[in-house]
DNA sequence: CCTATTTTATAATTCTGAGTATATAACGCT
DNA sequence: AGCGTTATATACTCAGAATTATAAAATAGG
């Protein structure tokens, strides 16, 4: 009994997280959201109150893609797995994705002195995934007697790892491109070739 | 025949770079920088033209300093001072220093979505300083007999460092404290020992 | 002492961008 | 048809922050 939403709340939440990806949250004012999501500033504090609930939205429905790739192909893999990761951050597929913006997750992460605490958590939530999703492939590395490590080990190297990756997104967020994060991907994975047991 | 300065600009750019070090540039209002360097606005404003001016001030000062570590010590050193520079990093001797907001120029280059385009120059020159410095450390390295690599592997390998490092700064700059930055260096570290010739 | 200049202190200006208000049109259901 | 909700379009309010303006005090040299 009443006007239904013309827009789908899905595919305006994606468009505003590309927005939020290449710009950031603080350059993206609501005039530029109005233009991504093509609708007007209204609709959009009805829908999801202010600018920051559309952003937890976005970075929200960022994560649920995240999780798939971690949890789905790094958490459930071996020492393959991580460098497959580093290989396919390296080497997107469409040079034309906003992946070329860096993730977007982490460019928040590197926002973080700007960000409500609420952002703070989605952001610790997601560190946190990523850590523990490279815990799991090394362990299921050593279960597979790919390598040999003790707890201690696998903790330091997945640390390793996220700072290894983070390192190289933001080398893509400064240069705009991957050429540089390839070189560093590509030095991780010897280093990781480096802990199977010869 | 006029009154003249009663501040001392040298001390003044010192403690506002120290400022914008812990809050950045746009966390950083004109308050803040009165407060910090004990002058008012209409002094800054006169000295330094704006508020850019000033951060470009306190930009060209850090890159001094860093110039004198990177050039002095990694630049003539080889594969055990970029191990040391790891290591200092993420063991700063005084707790409460700076540099547990990371490093000024890393945090400037993680909001380069925001500078402009002086700063970005300066961002770039400084990327130039740390990557050349590794070029250098590793080419000394290989004639000293440290380590075998060809021009093409060397040139990977700095902008790994660079990549490792930007990484831990990263952490650091999230997490507020050294403890992740410490295994991602112990874990480059080892990296750069199996780059030694056995 | 007087003048030119730089201070301090306070307040006005200006701009940007978030969020709100108002009026009106569109639409589905009873 | 009429009601209630959601859309469009435009304009307004409001706050924060940079920058500028004004007035008065301080100080070195002529």
């Amino acid at each position: 009994m009443a006007r239904p939403r013309t827009f789908d709340e899905d595919t305006v939440v994606d468009a505003a997280m590309v927005a939020f990806w290449r710009t950031g949250f603080d350059d993206t004012p609501i005039n530029a959201l109005e233009d991504a999501t093509g609708i007007k500033r209204i609709s959009l504090y009805n829908a999801f109150g202010d600018k920051e609930g559309l952003f937890l939205a976005a970075l929200d429905r960022y994560h649920l893609g995240a999780r798939d790739v971690y949890e789905g192909m790094v958490a459930q893999g071996n020492l393959d797995a991580i460098q497959n990761l580093f290989t396919a951050m390296s080497a997107p597929a469409d040079p034309d994705a906003p992946a070329h913006a860096g993730c977007l997750m982490v460019n928040t992460v590197l926002d973080v002195r700007r960000a409500s605490d609420e952002v703070k958590a989605r952001i610790t939530g997601y560190r946190e995934l990523l850590r523990t999703s490279f815990v799991s492939a090394l362990q299921n590395a050593r279960s597979e007697g790919q390598m040999i490590a003790d707890d201690d080990v696998i903790e330091q190297r997945a640390t390793y790892l996220l700072g290894l990756l983070w390192g190289a997104l933001a080398l893509i967020r400064v240069e705009g491109k991957t050429t540089a994060a390839k070189d560093v991907a590509d030095v991780g994975n010897l280093t990781i070739d480096g802990w199977r047991r010869r």
